[in-house]
DNA sequence: CAAGTAGTTTAGAACGATTTTAAAGTAAAA
DNA sequence: TTTTACTTTAAAATCGTTCTAAACTACTTG
């Protein structure tokens, strides 16, 4: 399925803006990015766009599951082109991500969900520290 | 020990306004919250303190290890008073969080740290959603 | 296709959380 | 007590993100 085609399945309008980052960030490479960083590479691929253009167009991605937004106490939204269940290394002194996949985590015991709710998904971080 | 034993054992000064917060932080409930519910709890109290003074509070107490702060994706950082090695639920819609002891969570098979790095601590998040 | 309309992009303003500034105040050391 | 280093503060600044409203574009309908 071609870009256009993704995006108009996820009922997005396949604009020339959406088209642009879709194809930076849907190539199949799994990456973790801000905004700032997207527009980097916009830039750097000889096209220009506006900044409210890109947070609306991460937005829209996210919210029809193009993408997922990481849980990240950093005061810049990171974002995840790895739209699969899976985990993280974080090192929490550079703010690196790194992908876990979600094979290599197995869980033994879960706590009861509590009433009235359900489970929408379990992710595990492992924090890091360079060793000295 | 008292909240000024607790101060200067964390290397910290027992000034008025730390004290204050200790007051309130360093009680033994446990609870996640943000620099204005605290700074809610202070006048509360009848006190007041500006807001300069309670984010270099919260990153002190943080820095010294008498607070944590949790992973999130929220615009406001959320702070939380129980530094046990513990797990969450998190309620996406509304943000809240509900703490799961780590004893309640048991982890089978955990990747291998990358090379040149230590585990620092393994978070597990479980995202709920209300049932409909 | 032509016209209509609903959705999108944009620059710039606004916003809200957090940090910085620099001056006044306080705790600890000498 | 005097000195020194650290802390608090109000206000300004910063920075990521969202809003505004006007121009633009994709899709629909005839
Ligand atoms: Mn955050
Ligand atoms: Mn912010
Ligand atoms: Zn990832
Ligand atoms: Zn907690």
């Amino acid at each position: 399925m071609n870009n256009k085609e993704k995006l108009r399945k996820a009922g997005l309008r396949p604009t020339k803006q959406r088209m642009i980052i879709a194809d930076i960030l849907l190539d199949g490479v799994n990456r973790h990015f801000t905004a700032e960083n997207l527009q980097n590479e916009i830039n750097a691929s000889g096209n220009s766009m506006s900044i409210a253009t890109i947070y609306n167009c991460l937005k829209n991605f996210r919210n029809c599951g193009l993408i997922k937004q990481v849980e990240s106490s950093k005061d810049t939204a990171i974002f995840d082109t790895n739209i699969n269940q899976h985990h993280h290394f974080l090192d929490e002194e550079t703010g690196e991500l790194i992908d876990i996949e979600n094979d290599e985590v197995n869980l033994r015991k879960l706590p009861k969900i509590p009433q009235g709710y359900l489970n929408n998904g379990v992710e595990v971080l492992i924090k890091i520290k360079k060793q000295i």
